[in-house]
DNA sequence: ATAATAAAAGATATTTTTGTCTTTAATATA
DNA sequence: TATATTAAAGACAAAAATATCTTTTATTAT
């Protein structure tokens, strides 16, 4: 059993997150990044995150490109693209609504033995996926605080 | 993708935190309880249950004895018994110490873009964890505040 | 138009997690 | 001591997540 190691989230969603952090780095006027380079940049591998941008495409999270030149995009404004829909993308809303004991009876009116000590957690997971933007974290790597890689 | 529907623990994790709690609901002089019984009261497969019984009395957390009237009970005292044993036993340490990116060069002094927000996150499941012990909870089912059924 | 490029779609493979079944070991009781 | 009971251990099976490979479709440039 100690074979298990849970994280937060899915390898996808990380990956996820990882390429639209990616793409949110781009400097103006080069933000379309190919299937490549975004792998590479962010150390996936590339079929997998195939998957994943299409999955972020069909969320309208991404617009793609098909041919010479093309690749993907983010379709918006990052400063208004939150974490939160890239994870309720990839990940479903499980980690936001769902039991922590995986009951399905557990709600406010009848909550399972954990439920008030998890609503904290939880809303707090919440409030920062729903506040945090893309430009926030890009930010960040762009001006050299945080790191998307070695 | 929409398929994933991450959680915040794995199944094994969940089935252990609601064995554990019904453990420690049991009254005085009735603490043991076998396979059967457990698995019934937590509705989850009886031989699943079993490998997940058995690695938390390697982990110290349960006493097991073989033959008739045998069955598991908690080693030591419920209210010095936290949440955070039982899930680390279960799902490890990747849940308190991981990077939320999955970078394995993410540190405090090499953070990943979000690493300042997923610590503050962390750090409250992590405290709640290491600070809710069995009997707080067990207590709650017993005055029929919470609810480990239906 | 044709060829080259790159994403989409779909099939397939691998690994991990979840779950089951069978055999073995330990213990109580008749 | 023999039998019944129950957990432990190990083999096995199914499902889900991760990952790869091939074919198709759209687009660009020649």
């Amino acid at each position: 059993m100690s074979c298990i190691e849970e994280e937060m989230f899915s390898k996808a969603c990380k990956y996820a997150i990882n390429a639209m952090i990616y793409m949110a780095t781009l400097p103006q006027g080069q933000e379309r990044a190919g299937l490549k380079e975004i792998s590479k940049a962010i150390n996936s591998p590339e079929a997998f995150t195939a998957k994943i941008l299409q999955e972020l495409v069909k969320s309208d999270l991404l617009n793609s490109v098909k041919g010479p030149n093309g690749g993907f995009h983010i379709q918006g404004d990052p400063s208004r693209m939150f974490l939160a829909e890239i994870v309720h993308s990839i990940d479903g809303d499980m980690i936001f609504l769902g039991c922590a004991l995986g009951l399905e009876t557990c709600s406010e009116d009848h909550p399972c033995p954990v439920h008030h000590k998890f609503k904290a957690v939880r809303d707090h997971l919440t409030g920062m996926l729903m506040t945090t933007s893309l430009k926030d974290v890009a930010d960040r790597v762009n001006i050299g605080i945080s790191f998307l890689r070695y």
